[in-house]
DNA sequence: CATCGAAGTTGAAACCTTTCAATTCCGAGT
DNA sequence: ACTCGGAATTGAAAGGTTTCAACTTCGATG
C-alpha cells in the first residue's frame, strides 16, 4: 500500500476560504496582516489551515510579490574550513535582515557552479555571493548586467564590475616572509600551487617584496609548486624538500595554505624533522585547526566571519538601495605567530 | 549614480514572444521542447531572448509545472567535514538525478532548522534531507505527513515514520572498545558528551557491551563528559584525565568523535604523554584528519558518502514512486587501525 | 486535383497568491 | 432618525509560465 497520495493537490487558500466560510482575501489577511482582521475569524481560518494542511505556495507568492526571501553564497568548496567559517558569517548577516541563506557547492568545478547561478538567478534570489572558479568568468557579469546583485568573495577582479570582498594577499605573503626573515631564515620554500591561481601568485609577490626590501638575493625563495592545495600535497612537497641535499635545504617553508602547512608538519614530524629548530612552518588562513596542530601553526589570519559578513551587507545594499555604488573591499591579514616558528 | 535600474522588470516570455514575433507558446516550446520549433524560429527567438536579457521566471514556472528541481539538505553543522562529506555523497546523487542540491545550515539551534524546513516545504521541493538537531521533532512528522518526502540522515527514531539512513552506533562502540581490549588495556576512558545525544549512548552501550563480553567490570570504563564535541572540549578532556592518579589513570581513551580524539592527542603531545604507549587514542568518523594527525588516529570510520547517496535515493523514490515504503537502512562501521592504538 | 498527414504555430486557460478599490456593517455623534 | 467614520470583509485583477486542443501550411499520395 503507497503510503501517501501522490495525486492528491495540497490545500489552497481557496480551499481554505471555503472551509472556514470566508473569502479568499480575508485569508491572505490572515496569513500577512493578521492584524487586520477579526479575532474570531482569524482563529477560525487557522484552524481551517491547520485541519487542511494548508502550507503557503511560496512560488505563487513571489511572482505575485515579486521578491524572494533568499540569499545565496555559491561555495568553491564546502570541505574546506574557510569557506564554510565564510558562510557562517553570511549566514549571521542574513539571519539580521531576516533573510534565509542556502548554500550551493560547485566543488571546484566551473559546470556547476553555472547551473548554480542560473538557478539562482531563475529564482530571483535578492542576491548572489559566490566565490567563483574562474573571477573572469563572463557568467558573473552576465548575470549581475541582468538584475540579480552580485558579490564576489575571497576574490578580486581587475574591472569593478562589482563589489567585492577580499583579503590582501599580497600583505599576507610579505608578513609572512618578513617574520621568517626576522627569524634569521635565508633560504625559505614557498610551497603552493597551481601556480595560475590568483591566490598564489599575489601571495608570492608578496614574499619576494619581503625578501627584497631585506636586501637578499632573489633566490632566498625557492619554489614548491603543488597540484592543489591540500593535506596530501603537504606531505608530498614535504618530501621533496627533504630530499634536497643539506646546504641548499630551506630551513623555513610558508605555505599558501594551512593544509598544506599541516602535510608539511606531519611529514616533518614521522621523518623526524624538528619543528621549528629544524623547519619553521607559516601556514596562511588560520583554520580553527591551525592552533590545534600537534605543532601550532603559526598563520597568516583572515577575518573569515568578517569577510562573509561584510560580503552580505554589500549585496544587501545593493539589493535594496538605489543608491548603491560598487564597492572593492579589502581587509588586512595578520600574522599569527605560534611554536612553529617560535623555538 | 545608481548602477542598474532597480524599477526595471525583467523581460517576461511575452516580451521576447513580441520581439521576436511569435507566440507566447512558441517561445515556451523553444524553451521546453526545442525540436518542436523550426531552426529558423528557434534561431529567432533565441536571438530575441538574449537581446532582451531574458531569464525564465522559475517561480512561475514552477506554479505552474507544480515541482521544483531541487533537492535540500538541512545540516546539523557545516563547520563539520563529517556533514560535508555527507553532503557531497547527496550531491553525486542529486546530479545523477538532474537536481539542484541547496544545503541549508542550522548551525545546531532547532529553532533555525525549523524555520528551514518551512521554508522548503513551501517552496515545494522535491524532498528534504535532514539531520535534525532532535530526531523526536514533530515538525518532521508534520512536513513528511503534508506530502514533501523527508529522510532522516545519520539518525534514527523509534518509530518508523520516515525513511532513515544512519550507521550502527553501537556496533560501532564495540569494534573500539574491543580493539582496545584486544590490545591490554583494562583501564578505558569514554569521552564524549553532552549525555543526552543519541550517539554518546549508543557507542556508549556498545563499548560496555564489549567490555561485559571481555568479561571485565563495569568500571573499566571512565566516563569523561564534555560540552560539545569540539577539539578545545578534547584538550580539556586530556587535562581532566592527566589529573588523575596514575593508578587510577586510563592507559587507553575512546573518544565519541575525531574531534574529541584530535584535542585529547594534543593536550598528550604538548603534555609529554607519549602515544599510545603511555596513552592509546580512538576516534570517530574518520574524517580525512584523523589519518593526517601529528600521530595518525585509530578511528571507526562510517561510509559518509554513502550515507549521503543512499539517502538521496530514498527520497527521490519517495518523490516519484508510489509503490514507496519507508526503510531504515543502517550501514556497518569499520575500525581502521592506526598508530595512535598501536605501538 | 482533392485529400491526408505531419510539422509548425497559436492563444486561451490554469496554476495560487497578493493587492486594492469597493462594499458592508456597526456604533457613536448630532 | 440620520449621518459619519472606522473596522472588517469581499472579489476581481494581476503576475509569468506551461499546456493543449485547435488551426495553418505544405508537400506527398491516390
Amino acid at each position: 500500500m503507497p503510503h501517501r497520495d501522490l495525486g492528491a493537490r495540497s490545500a489552497s487558500v481557496k480551499d481554505v476560504a471555503a472551509a472556514a466560510g470566508v473569502s479568499l482575501g480575508t485569508v491572505s489577511n490572515v496569513l500577512n496582516r493578521p492584524d487586520r482582521v477579526s479575532p474570531e475569524t482569524r482563529e477560525k481560518v487557522q484552524r481551517a489551515m491547520l485541519d487542511l494542511g494548508f502550507v503557503r505556495n511560496e512560488s505563487a507568492r513571489q511572482l505575485r510579490a515579486g521578491s524572494s526571501r533568499t540569499l545565496a553564497y555559491v561555495m568553491l568548496d564546502a570541505a574546506n574550513p574557510f569557506f564554510t567559517d565564510v558562510a557562517s558569517g553570511i549566514d549571521e548577516a542574513a539571519e539580521s535582515a531576516d533573510l534565509s541563506l542556502v548554500l550551493c557547492n560547485s566543488r571546484n568545478s566551473a559546470e556547476r557552479e553555472l547551473s548554480h547561478l542560473a538557478l539562482l538567478e531563475q529564482q530571483r534570489v535578492q542576491g548572489i555571493l559566490v566565490t567563483p572558479v574562474d573571477p573572469e568568468s563572463p557568467m558573473l557579469d552576465e548575470v549581475a548586467r541582468r538584475g540579480t546583485p552580485v558579490v564576489v568573495v575571497d576574490r578580486t577582479r581587475a574591472d569593478q564590475s562589482f563589489c567585492s570582498v577580499a583579503v590582501d594577499d599580497v600583505l599576507g605573503g610579505r608578513l609572512a616572509a618578513e617574520h621568517l626573515i626576522d627569524r634569521g631564515h635565508t633560504r625559505i620554500a614557498y610551497v603552493g600551487g597551481p601556480s595560475h591561481l590568483g591566490q598564489f601568485r599575489d601571495r608570492l609577490q608578496g614574499a619576494r617584496e619581503a625578501i627584497a626590501a631585506a636586501g637578499m638575493p632573489e633566490d632566498s625563495l625557492n619554489l614548491v609548486e603543488t597540484a592543489a592545495m591540500t593535506v596530501v600535497e603537504g606531505r608530498e612537497a614535504g618530501s621533496r624538500l627533504a630530499g634536497l641535499p643539506a646546504r641548499r635545504r630551506p630551513t623555513a617553508a610558508f605555505c599558501v595554505n594551512d593544509l598544506l602547512a599541516l602535510g608539511l608538519l606531519q611529514h616533518a614530524i614521522t621523518s623526524g624533522v624538528r619543528v621549528p629548530e629544524e623547519l619553521a612552518i607559516v601556514g596562511y588562513d588560520d583554520i580553527e585547526f591551525a592552533a590545534a596542530a600537534a605543532v601550532p601553526l603559526t598563520s597568516v589570519r583572515q577575518p573569515r566571519q568578517l569577510l562573509g559578513r561584510t560580503a552580505a551587507e554589500l549585496v544587501l545594499d545593493e539589493a535594496t538601495n538605489a543608491e548603491h555604488t560598487h564597492r572593492q573591499v579589502l581587509f588586512t591579514p595578520e600574522l599569527v605567530a605560534r611554536s612553529s616558528t617560535l623555538a
